[in-house]
DNA sequence: TTCTCATGGAACTTGATATGTTACGTGTGT
DNA sequence: ACACACGTAACATATCAAGTTCCATGAGAA
């Protein structure tokens, strides 16, 4: 099935953001990311509203990071996101008038919960200061350039 | 996103077979599952192949339970339907050049491995002979009516 | 003011994929 | 022969993330 990475997505960018002085450009992020500056408007449209980003338009403009990163967990992304569905499957029909479907429904139901469960639990466990930090900790290993831009390039 | 109601589907199918002395055809359980015979047939290749069911071709065919049910698992029922992806999301790329998309990899990564994981775990920890256990068990709480066809009529 | 930059948003296109449908071939039993 | 039922291919449809084009709006620079 068709995947949908708008959270992986999200998330590099404002990684991005938050190594980066001032603000960047839809277009910057853009060039970053290997994709259109329509698209990441459309996904920073939500942490806008939730005040996580900030835009401004003119020269010298572009998004700044609004908020403390050791407060904005993964979760809080997901949700600015408008909580997309994570699992690619589930139950053909809800509350169905055939037992057999039931049965098959509440089986899979419960795994199907656990699962989504799982990963807002995980979500919520991690903030944007924690996924930084690991960002950090691999630039020191690897050798400490901290020009990102070409680790993006074609 | 768009859901994969496979797994479902075919075990919808799989418990209705359970429940009925001798063959059905693809038309008798397409009508059950609102759908269409051949939609059937696509669903139940698969398991063919694996000889979960058997399938007859002429007067008084239609499709058979070949196996015990008490040996047969839902993860056997996935693999069988060709292992489809579980998650409806996922990293944007695979690995990547990009530092701070490799954090972000690394994270959503772990939390999807984990919740696939965890289904895949349930799946295999369920036989199709506890699903239509489940089942009767419901039939038995409602009334007792074996008659599943009046449930599916519109 | 006028020009350029950058976001905001609508509308359209594309690609992938589960599902639905039609059509025809093959084999089986009456 | 004939009707039944599966097997398969081919085509149609629906959905949705992602990509793209276009124009309006507002902000700073010349």
């Amino acid at each position: 099935m068709r995947k949908d990475n708008r959270l992986s997505g999200v998330l590099h960018v404002l990684l991005h953001m938050a190594e980066h002085p001032g603000p960047m450009t839809s277009e910057m992020l853009a060039r970053a990311m290997g994709t259109n500056p329509v698209v990441i408007r459309r996904l920073m449209a939500g942490l806008r509203e939730r005040g996580f980003v900030q835009s401004e338009k003119g020269h010298g403009g572009g998004w700044t990071i609004a908020c403390d990163l050791r407060a904005v967990t993964l979760l809080d992304v997901y949700e600015a996101l408008g909580r997309p569905g994570l699992l690619a499957t589930g139950n053909r029909t809800e509350a169905p008038g055939c037992l057999v479907e039931q049965a098959v429904n509440a089986a899979l139901g419960d795994a199907f919960d656990e699962a989504e469960a799982l990963l807002l639990r995980r979500f919520g466990a991690l903030t944007l200061a924690a996924l930084s930090a690991d960002f950090h900790e691999r630039l020191a290993r690897r050798g400490g350039s901290t020009d990102l831009e070409k680790n993006h390039a074609a």
